[in-house]
DNA sequence: TCTTCGAATTAGAATAATTCCAATTATTGC
DNA sequence: GCAATAATTGGAATTATTCTAATTCGAAGA
């Protein structure tokens, strides 16, 4: 498991060769430790500007290749908010969007202790739910 | 109000010339017609495409204009899954969707009785939300 | 009814996020 | 080291949506 602390996020040589079945080339440990580095949700855009710094022959194309597959093996979530460009999260935990409108930034919210889906949405019964997104946006505070 | 009885929805020529301040064109009208007719959450293409029959002269172009007129008229809601193009969903009560994987459809998902967003969701003090969007994917069922 | 004028419509071009492609390069298992 | 396989790369393609500039519409007043 992948550290989550504020202050210390691995380098892209801290991370072993293989992480869930998922073989973690150069570039793949690149784009991963832009992603656990900061928890600002970029676009694979701004982790392709990131990634540059240390990497400066990524291309674009490979920046999406790698986020596909961090995605996919789930070890990095996308977030879609309406239609804007996808924006990549580490916070693997159960929770879900809240963008301030005023500035952008896009906050994790999290979902109360022990609630559940069912507790407040009318489900078909029989339905089997494999992927939730929720998001929000509006004012924080005196914003 | 716009009736949303499963089984009679207006004609273009049943809707008034203006709704909620927003002046209704024979384009806006002949769009709402076509949205409120079904809830199946078609794409701005779909609508084209059926707006088409009755009115073969309108642009897709028109389609956009007036779909965004009438979503920020607030007649109807746009819905997002993930990257997909966006759809378009008559029913202005409070609810959400799902997406059944196996055959792509959309169904409206309500929420429970007397629910509230703070009820589920750790928000932090003093946020405002002003738009919420929750969408499911999953089976249903048998299938 | 005629005129005016802002708003709406239109066809087509432009945009931009993402995906695809074909060639090159890297890595793995022998 | 030598295939075989997988990943990376630059650039082209895709596609939903937006933009532009020209035309048309339509409400309101003369
Ligand atoms: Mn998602
Ligand atoms: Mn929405
Ligand atoms: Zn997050
Ligand atoms: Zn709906």
């Amino acid at each position: 498991m992948i550290s989550l602390d504020a202050n210390s996020s691995p380098t892209p040589e801290e991370l072993p060769p293989e992480i869930d079945g998922l073989r973690m080339t150069k570039q793949r440990r690149e784009v991963f430790s832009v992603v656990l580095a900061e928890r600002d949700h970029p676009t694979a855009n701004d982790v392709f500007s990131r990634s540059q710094k240390r990497m400066p022959t990524i291309s674009l194309a490979t920046v999406y290749n790698c986020l596909e597959a961090l995605v996919s093996h789930g070890l990095v979530r996308q977030v879609n908010f309406e239609r804007e460009p996808s924006r990549y999260c580490p916070n693997l935990s159960d929770h879900c969007h809240f963008q301030d409108q005023k500035t952008g930034t896009i906050h994790d919210v999290v979902f109360k202790e022990g609630v559940n889906l069912a507790d407040f949405l009318e489900l078909p019964q029989g339905t089997e739910v494999s992927h939730l997104e929720i998001s929000l946006k509006g004012r924080i505070g005196s914003n």
